[in-house]
DNA sequence: AAATATCTTAGAACCATTCTAAGATATTGA
DNA sequence: TCAATATCTTAGAATGGTTCTAAGATATTT
């Protein structure tokens, strides 16, 4: 979609953060947006950017993805540590995590309630819900 | 309890996993089990076990705490990137986060129903389901 | 007690991530 | 249009949690 001017909507993405629409920029957004929800790790998302011509350092990767962040235009999920994903899918939605394959499975946020929480520890206010449903491939 | 056979309880959990009872890994387990519940880190209980004259390596800590995790006496649980708390409750339960202190604090599972979830991938068990609240103290 | 299996450890290695500071690029506004 | 200024990118070093190595120590078995 929009063939005539692909860098229209990673323009427009940039400009809500108040980012400068370098190459760099503008070519991670492509990358990260153009193709439905993703869950990438920094290193994933660098050897994409290479393969794909888009000349850029790991340093500039880490910063893009914590400044996406912050600008909610994405989220940061843990599940295994040492190891951070950023989330396109940035609505109110939880995971499957397949161990064996280190990959998250979006579950929509819709479906899913959690009941009989108690009450925040004093003075402590909820910022978010993370359900996290760990599975194994079968093959193992 | 049990002042006069003070290491009664920590060489039956040894046995019960099958390891050696050593003088470092007795310690642990006093250090681990004696005071309730708790989520600790491998630095953490390194620092606490040298204040308490305990001579141990970090190495050892961590080839501890994971054999006792593969025993079924831990659980492993992830928050953050970059740092893993094992948790002396293997009990089926959850947690709060409080983010800006580094603290867990244990959910009781009996309460806590998760409704809901859509099947597993194709050929996907689950093996667990982490709920993870998230919460900021008051003062920030 | 000797033989064997297992354990502990210092230090190096590892790896994801962050930092540094110098040169490049984008924006502003004269 | 073109400095002047603000922001950005980057290579390489640094960091910090964790794992590895391999050699000596300790526990168990016979
Ligand atoms: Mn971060
Ligand atoms: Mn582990
Ligand atoms: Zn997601
Ligand atoms: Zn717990």
């Amino acid at each position: 979609m929009n063939n005539e001017r692909p860098y229209a909507e990673a323009l427009s993405r940039l400009r809500t953060a108040s980012l400068r629409p370098t190459r760099q920029r503008l070519a991670l957004c492509k990358l990260l947006f153009d193709a439905g929800d993703r869950h990438v790790t920094a290193e994933a998302l660098h050897s994409e950017a290479l393969a794909a011509d888009v000349r850029v350092s790991l340093a500039t990767i880490y910063n893009t993805l914590h400044q996406f962040t912050e600008a909610g235009l994405l989220r940061e999920v843990v599940v295994e540590s040492g190891k951070t994903y950023f989330d396109t899918n940035t609505s109110d939605h939880h995971h499957f995590y397949v161990e064996d394959e280190c990959r998250l499975v979006d579950i929509d946020g819709g479906q899913v309630k959690v009941q009989g929480l108690p009450d925040a520890p004093a003075g402590a206010e909820i910022s978010r819900v993370d359900v996290v449903v760990r599975v194994r491939s079968a093959g193992d």
